[in-house]
DNA sequence: TTTGGCGAGTTTTTT
DNA sequence: ACTCGCCAAA
């Protein structure tokens, strides 16, 4: 152990080395937190504690693993296998299962997640007859989930006038009664979302005092990572577990606290001192990751922050190089900006792609950057966004497993029952969904008991409701004696999933397809990976649990060389020795949800802090005078957090008095103004169009006069049109054009030189002549 | 009951 | 572009 702890300075041996009682670590960006709770854990075993008596709480289940490797190598595969180390989410969900008689659920309950929640919101909206533009399913979700989040449960609602003062106020008097509805079918579909896994186990904890009991026994060393961004609900739960023996450790720092749109409280970390007695505070302030450079300018930024703790980040690091700041024209030039910028520093420092991150405050931004690195053959990989287990098909897929492990689970079966496509419509469905309501059961199991039943369909629609069942039985039948790859290899067939997939051809089928083969592929990587470790079972029920509570992060294999295109939420705990921190600009980030409050804008500076301070060795920071927002140009000025860096730090390389390397800015426009004064204004510009992209046979929609882009469309034969909408979305853009013309193919010229071939498809049209 | 066409929304961040 | 919900026609 000796050989180890000389690893640590001063700072970080004393947190390390204290066996008992509460303490928090404040851990400045960089300092080496992960260091010390590995070695703090790593000492509580060489001090006679036994693993099975620790609970480490942290982030993300990958920080888990690494953590957990870490400390094998340390203190030996077998005495790390009992700690107990994950998220909140993963280990209480965990504890739930075994402990699920307590609250009435079934062991094997479902995982909700929030597109599960949100659609049955949205059914039960439209069941209770409410007007959906007023009862928006997602603010209802979000309201649901913030009042789980604070352990307002549906009774302590109705208890609080405040509250349904407030939602009446905004109109949504009926709040309560969808909160009521949301938490009973919840209940009777066993099924919990994902604030139920904090909220269950509080309650938990609570009303039953010898399970609370036990597991104060159990863990009596309790650490926990990132404690800035524990919310009200994980609050509770560790100051409940600690409670008994309170040797507490907890790690964060304030000023990277950046979850409070999902209820974390800041203060839970400002607080600590008051919570504990005789609470021991270390602070880790030397940074050990970043530059000089980036470490002072990164403080000059959180400095503007009043809500904050005394603290101090230094380091003794090279002075290293400014941060580079540029502007560009478009989102598309700063995409390619950032693509060649990468290219160089990797010929010329010999660099690998995964030395290179890019951040951006919204998943949307990361397009143009995917564009501009794909022409660049830069690999990349993009984490986030619309995961891989959100995709239609494999949530089809997943949902007939999930009826496998709980037949109860609604979502699940209203995704399938009628997926592929068996004669099961609608209206069916609403009355079984009644009958299960009048007769307080599951959907299924009315299903299964038809014919006992009073549900009014006819013959026909019986033997298909029967059909359903009995094949979801067969899939039952079969799990107890194959492994989840084979009983999903069999599902995808049995369902006729494949066969629907498979029925058009069509690129999007093919690509479904090839999705549904790599979900399959990873079980069976689960399958094979679970046989070597003894401990648990590879089973499907477990899978399945994984699958609804793994981040995007825990997903990389990390493996192979991309550069990594995140957004910064997600880059926390992360670092690169090149960080391109793109889109700073005004209501982009800051986000314009979010310049409301000071709090709010304080945190969107900390979370600017935290994408700094994930470069080790070079930052870039770029803005791009327009960008493509809902589909539309829209200008955009650079954002406030550039100002606030001290000058000092930064490297401006198109400074906006350089006229002459930007034409577009005039000296009419500025005058004789300082050009300190003038420092983020740009002259008023004209939009400029993509350079030629082929894009595939579009289709095109006659559309009513509108002062829009003017191109002419020519061809061999006969189209003639104007565009009058250019829109970019998700993955594509659109043209609308307004035109005549048959089938053709075509090309568009713009004016500006570019070309765009396309096939026309009029469908519609006014013929002139 | 199914299917296709139409219109609306998408873009704040996530377990 | 893509998904989702709604509506009318088959």
């Amino acid at each position: 152990m000796e050989k180890y702890l000389s690893q640590l300075n001063d700072a970080q041996l004393a947190p390390t080395l204290q066996k008992d009682g509460p303490m928090i670590v404040i851990a400045g960006a960089g300092s080496g937190k992960t260091r010390v709770l590995t070695f703090r854990i790593a000492y509580l075993m060489s001090q006679g504690v036994d693993a099975f008596n620790i609970l480490a709480l942290t982030f993300t289940n990958k920080a888990a693993r690494e953590m957990k490797s870490r400390i094998a190598s340390i203190v030996g595969d077998s005495e790390a296998k009992n700690l107990w180390m994950g998220t909140f989410h993963s280990v209480f969900a965990k504890i739930l299962r075994f402990e699920a008689d307590r609250l009435g659920y079934p062991s094997n309950f479902t995982i909700y997640d929030t597109q599960d929640s949100q659609r049955l919101i949205s059914a039960i909206i439209k069941e209770m007859k409410l007007d959906k533009d007023i009862y928006k399913y997602k603010q209802i979700y979000s309201r649901i989930s913030s009042y789980k989040n604070s352990l307002i449960t549906v009774k302590a609602y109705f208890n609080n006038p405040e509250l349904i003062e407030a939602d009446t106020a905004a109109r949504r008097p009926q709040l309560g009664e969808i909160y009521k509805e949301y938490v009973n079918r919840c209940f009777k579909a066993g099924a919990m979302d994902f604030d139920d896994l904090l909220l269950k186990t509080n309650e938990l904890l609570t009303r039953f005092p010898d399970v609370l009991a036990k597991y104060q026994d159990r863990f009596r060393y309790i650490l926990v990572d990132e404690y800035q961004d524990t919310n009200h609900s994980q609050y509770l739960i560790v100051r409940a577990l600690s409670d008994r023996f309170q040797n507490i450790c907890v790690v964060g720092d304030d000023a990277q606290s950046i979850y409070a749109f999902r209820g974390a409280n800041i203060n839970n970390i400002l607080n600590f001192q008051r919570d504990y007695d005789d609470v021991k505070t270390y602070r880790l302030e030397q940074n050990y990751r970043s530059t000089k450079n980036i470490v002072n300018a990164a403080n000059s930024i959180i400095d503007k922050n009043q809500t904050k703790l005394d603290k101090v980040v230094w380091t003794s690091n090279e002075e290293g190089s400014k941060i580079v700041v540029n502007r560009l024209m478009t989102d598309g030039d700063e995409g390619r900006y950032v693509a060649s910028s990468i290219f160089e520093n990797k010929m010329q420092n010999q660099l690998k792609n995964n030395d290179f991150a890019v951040l951006y405050r919204t998943n949307a931004q990361s397009r143009a950057i995917e564009d501009a690195l794909r022409k660049r053959n830069i690999p990349y990989r993009i984490y986030g966004g619309l995961s891989f287990y959100q995709r239609k098909e494999i949530k089809d897929v997943l949902s007939y497993l999930r009826m496998v492990i709980n037949p109860a689970d609604e979502e699940a079966l209203k995704r399938v029952i009628n997926f592929p496509p068996r004669g099961i419509g609608q209206t069916t469905i609403d009355k079984l969904i009644v009958a299960a309501n009048g007769y307080n059961r599951s959907i299924f199991e009315v299903m299964k008991h038809i014919n006992k039943t009073e549900v009014n369909v006819n013959a026909g629609t019986k033997t298909k409701l029967q059909d359903f069942v009995t094949m979801i039985e067969s899939f039952q039948v079969m799990n107890q004696t194959a492994n989840a790859f084979e009983l999903a290899e069999h599902i995808t067939k049995a369902s006729g999933l494949i066969k629907e997939f498979n029925k058009d051809g069509t690129p999007e089928g093919v690509a479904k397809m090839e999705n549904i083969e790599e979900l399959l592929n990873g079980m069976k990587d689960f399958v094979e990976g679970q046989k070597e470790l003894a401990d648990t079972t590879g089973s499907l029920a477990e899978f399945l649990e994984d699958v609804a509570l793994a981040t995007d992060l825990d997903n990389d294999k990390g493996d192979d060389d991309r550069v990594a295109l995140m957004t910064i939420h997600l880059a926390k705990g992360l670092e690169f020795p090149y960080v391109y921190i793109v889109g700073m600009e005004e209501d982009l980030f800051p986000s314009a949800m979010s310049m409301n409050t000071r709090s709010e804008l304080e945190e969107e500076r900390r979370l600017f802090y935290v994408a700094l301070t994930r470069a080790e060795k070079q930052a870039y920071l770029t803005y791009a005078l327009s960008r493509y927002r809902w589909g539309k140009l829209i200008d955009a000025e650079p954002s406030r957090f550039i100002e606030e860096i001290d000058d000092k730090y930064l490297d401006v390389i198109t400074p906006v008095d350089d006229r002459r390397q930007n034409p577009m800015l005039s000296a009419d426009i500025f005058g004789d103004v300082e050009p300190s004064q003038i420092r983020f204004k740009r002259p008023v510009q004209k939009k400029k169009e993509k350079p030629p992209k082929f894009i595939p046979p579009a289709k095109l929609k006659p559309l009513k006069k509108s002062n829009g882009d003017h191109v002419n469309l020519f061809d061999g034969k006969l189209a003639v049109g104007n565009i009058v909408e250019h829109l970019r979305f998700g993955k594509g853009e659109v043209l609308k054009i307004e035109g005549v013309g048959a089938d053709v193919k075509a090309e568009i010229n713009f004016e500006n030189g570019g070309v765009k071939k396309l096939l026309l498809r009029f469908a519609k049209l006014d013929v002139i002549g």
